[in-house]
RNA sequence: GGAUCCUUAGCUCAGUUGGUUAGAGCGCGUGCUUCACACGCACGAGGUCGCAGGUUCGAGUCCUGCAGGAUCCA
């Protein structure tokens, strides 16, 4: 069977991706896992309404290496997919949609409205698992999961309701970040603070019984209209006469006390602040301790409330407009000042989030919190790049108790019941018939819905079957590693790790591998806005999904963020198509030598020179790439392999062979070693680019028969160092060097590139058979001369006999640079006497650290001598 | 304001416990359409590792300070 002459991707990628879906071979059977031997992993669930964008694809494509790897290794692999139910986000698609036919969520009442979502979720919400399957995600589909699913929903009930009884959740009136275009309460999380140009407006609140004012400063002044106090620093000298006094609230025409409380920054505006306990999470505080009254001015709608006085029902912006107007028509702004504040914004939909006091439900996080601090403290979970740690502890040491509830139809409804007759609350697995508390029917569930963030924590266990004690979870659980990315380590890492601990008790993964951010070539963060989204699908199609993930994995420093540039991916197809076109000559070959059966067992044993060589550069390769996988340094296995397949087994390996190979050998030894090599080759690069792997290795076994193969080379086994290399790799070193030697002097001549020129090699100790000497004759258009000399300091000469009008002399830039060279390895040996010359490093290195420091001055002087030697002979051949 | 990370070739980035001539890809220069590959081959140019100190026999790597950048938390 021949290959192709161009290689194209296309052609058979997406044939592939089925296959192994179809194949089923990544389908896991729980119960013939064997204990010690099984890697677990589930996917960071994208949201149902989202398409794939080039972090996911990274994220995948690192998760499948990992999965790839472990099952190749011959472990029971597990790895989950599903998507989680996004709840603000679908809830807004749907709505929009909704808003097109001319309806409301609301003129369809609530239940309808669901129904409308899972529709929409059926019908769009398998887009995103297409675009994972086409970037070759090995996932166990069988256990494909939704945060809405049943058994999910069941995890999330059972979870609050354990939680509510330990009490460790509650309820309550507190303020809260009010989203008034979602229309619901967001956590901290989802609030983003950024720093916005705006004002400092000063106004003047007259004192009660006096003529004088007391100026205040703020940055939102329609607050004003709900003030309950005003407060001062109780150390700041310059208002001390005033506590205990009171002022009259300019527009209001209200009374309000003057307070003083420690919490007030003397340093900001005049260093009195008026207090605004209904709006303003500082106010809110100060308003508890000193029981000021809590005047709601603005409303869920961000519209003033009757409280407002003469502004009700005015947006808070306009309301903004007319208080500033009024105050400056009474005389009461003193002045305005240009000001910076960090505005908190709803991260979902950039609307200015409102402070406001509401009832909701919340996590009482700090007994969790401590418990995941614990598991990273002693190392039960390992964070790469582990220096993530002190962001993590940081950020739970000083963590905050978690608004869960969200006023929003899509979601997991909140397993609370509340009693009509006697207004108690029932928490329950299941809606109780009769309020235990009094026995009546009257019950209602609680309208809110969960934050989606609270079912992703359980996520680990919640798709393996949790709370049942399925088979999955006693085998699977707790998983081995979980990759995502940084930029939710608060969101989701946090929170799997508290509440995995505290429903399973155990750790939700062992490893968290976090990722850095996909930037466009300048390094900036895609963004719609931004327009720079780059659509990894239209990557995958013109440079092959292989190519984007290796380019992908080269880049991908743990933790490191990513500048994806395109001649990366061009590299990476540029890399493929070497692969492809060393396999053709390989294929081509086959046919030639007649070669028609083959099996990887045994190993082969070395043949010839090039074989011990690549053998143990193979080994080394393997070596590395095993190692460099279990360390999470996925970019150094995949830089590792692919300079062994292009820089040494196409360049120098493949090179060779093709000279060994001969017409209708039948198997020889030559072609049991390059086989051996090559069809390893394919399996340690299977993980890292499974499509082509998969088509030279199955193209392979169709022209070879190998009948003990498997079905697939992803359970082939993963390569470990089983390679003869046993003998002397010096011989093919020389001759690498001898090759090298040679065209850097037709080069630096600048002989004819195409004549066969005669030279003389002298060696000094070992020499070339006559059929290694005619690889190097065909390797370098010479006509070599072999000696020997015993006297020679280095190992190999090499003398090419070009005769002087045949431009044979140096060109003065070769001159200049190996002049240049000459001071170069002066100085370095210089450098090396000195140190071998001093008798406190002699005595406090390492004796490996000297010996490596004779030999690499051994190195230079041959360096050195082979330079100086050049000189004088061009010299003398140019006379 | 607090914290963390980064600063290495023209560009984008590697560089595991400190070991002495610092690597890759792209780009650049020269030559080559050699029967696997011009998405290629060969050869080459290019870096006082942000700055200033310190520790050490030895520092891109550890410590301190400074400058610039990024991010997180307030």
């Amino acid at each position: 069977m021949q290959l192709e002459k161009v290689y194209e991707p296309q052609r058979f990628e997406s044939h592939w991706a089925q296959w192994w879906i179809e194949s089923g071979i990544y389908r896991v059977d729980a119960s013939r896992a064997i204990s010690g031997r099984i890697f677990s992993i589930v996917i960071p669930p994208p949201n149902v309404t989202g398409s794939l964008h080039v972090g996911h694809m990274l994220e995948h494509t690192i998760m499948d290496v990992v999965v790839r790897w472990h099952r190749m290794k011959g472990e029971t692999t597990l790895w989950v997919p599903g998507t989680d139910h996004a709840g603000i986000a679908t809830q807004m698609v749907v709505e929009q949609q909704l808003r097109a036919e001319g309806s409301t969520r609301q003129q369809l009442g609530r239940e309808e409205f669901e129904r409308r979502v899972w529709q929409w979720k059926e019908h769009y919400g398998g887009r995103i698992n297409e675009q994972i399957r086409h970037e070759g995600a090995s996932v166990d589909w069988s256990r494909e999961r939704f945060t809405m699913d049943a058994g999910l929903s069941r995890a999330v009930r059972e979870c609050f309701v354990r939680l509510w009884e330990k009490g460790l959740i509650y309820r309550g009136e507190y303020m809260v970040n009010w989203c008034p275009q979602c229309q619901t309460a967001i956590s901290d999380l989802e609030t983003v603070h950024e720093p916005v140009q705006a004002h400092l407006w000063y106004i003047r609140y007259p004192l009660v019984g006096g003529a004088e004012t007391l100026t205040v400063a703020t940055t939102r002044p329609e607050t004003m209209l709900g003030d309950t106090a005003l407060a001062v620093h109780p150390d700041d000298v310059r208002y001390t006469h005033l506590h205990g006094k009171a002022a009259i609230l300019p527009l209001m025409g209200r009374e309000i006390p003057i307070i003083s409380d420690a919490m007030v920054d003397p340093g900001f505006g005049t260093g009195v602040v008026k207090v605004t306990p209904a709006h303003d999470a500082n106010d809110f505080e100060i308003g508890k301790r000193h029981r000021l009254p809590f005047v709601k001015a603005i409303g869920e709608d961000a519209r003033m409330t009757p409280s407002a006085g003469p502004y009700a029902g005015l947006d808070r912006i306009e309301a903004r407009k007319r208080v500033i107007a009024a105050l400056e028509e009474n005389g009461q702004l003193a002045k305005i000042e240009p000001y910076t504040v960090n505005i908190g914004k709803c991260q979902r939909s950039k609307t200015i989030i409102e402070p406001l006091i509401s009832k909701q439900w919340f996590v009482r996080t700090k007994p969790l919190a401590d418990r995941a601090i614990d598991a990273v403290r002693s190392g039960r979970i390992r964070f790469v790049p582990d220096d993530r740690e002190i962001i993590f502890y940081q950020w739970m040491e000083n963590i905050r108790d978690w608004c869960i509830s969200r006023q929003l139809w899509w979601g997991h409804r909140i397993p609370a019941w509340h009693c009509k007759n006697c207004q108690q609350i029932t928490v329950a697995r299941t809606a109780p018939a009769t309020c235990p508390h009094c026995h009546s029917t009257e019950l209602e569930q609680d309208p809110d819905v969960l934050d989606t963030w609270f079912s992703s924590g359980l996520w680990p266990f919640s798709t393996l079957g949790w709370p049942g004690e399925t088979d999955d979870l006693k085998t699977f659980y707790p998983t081995s590693l979980l990759i995502t990315g940084f930029d939710i380590l608060f969101f989701w890492v946090s929170r799997m790790i508290m509440l995995g601990l505290e429903c399973t008790n155990e750790v939700p993964f062992r490893e968290v591998h976090m990722h850095g951010l996909v930037r466009d070539a300048q390094r900036q963060k895609m963004s719609k806005s931004k327009g720079n989204v780059v659509d990894p699908l239209e990557l995958m199609d013109r440079f092959g999904t292989d190519a984007c993930r290796i380019a992908l994995l080269l880049s991908a420093a743990p933790g490191a963020d990513i500048a994806l540039k395109e001649d990366r991916l061009e590299a990476g197809q540029a890399f493929a198509n070497k692969l492809w076109n060393a396999s053709r000559l390989l294929f081509l070959n086959l046919e030639r030598s007649g070669v028609t059966a083959w099996e990887p067992d045994p190993p082969p044993r070395p043949a010839a020179i090039e074989d011990t060589w690549i053998f143990r550069r193979l080994n080394h390769a393997t070596e590395i790439a095993n190692r460099a996988l279990e360390q999470h340094r996925h970019h150094e296995a995949a830089q590792t392999l692919w300079d062994f397949i292009w820089h040494e087994f196409c360049d120098w390996y493949l090179e060779v062979k093709k000279l060994r190979f001969s017409e209708a050998s039948g198997l020889d030894a030559h072609w049991r070693a390059t086989l051996g090599v090559y069809e390893t080759s394919l399996r340690l690069l299977h993980p890292f680019m499974p499509f082509i792997t998969e088509e030279l290795w199955q193209r392979l076994g169709q022209t070879l028969s190998m009948p003990s193969r498997p079905l697939s080379v992803s359970l082939a086994r993963y390569p470990l160092t089983a390679f003869d290399a046993a003998a002397d790799d010096a011989p093919f070193v020389l001759l690498r060097k001898v090759v090298t030697n040679a065209r850097e002097q037709r080069a630096d001549r600048k002989l004819d590139p195409k004549a066969i020129l005669s030279a003389t090699l002298t060696l000094k100790s070992s020499e070339f058979s006559n059929e290694d000497l005619s690889m190097i004759q065909a390797l370098t258009k010479l006509n070599i001369d072999q000696l020997r000399s015993d006297q020679m300091a280095e190992p190999f000469s090499l003398r090419i006999h070009a005769m002087a009008r045949e431009n044979g002399a140096l060109t003065p830039e070769a001159r200049a640079r190996i002049v240049k060279e000459i001071a170069m390895q002066e100085r370095a040996i210089a450098n090396t006497d000195r140190q071998l010359g001093d008798p406190t490093f002699l005595s406090k290195a390492p004796p490996e650290v000297v010996a490596t420091l004779r030999a690499k001055r051994a190195e230079y002087e041959i360096q050195l001598a082979r330079n100086r030697k050049l000189l004088e002979a061009l010299q003398s051949d140019s006379q």
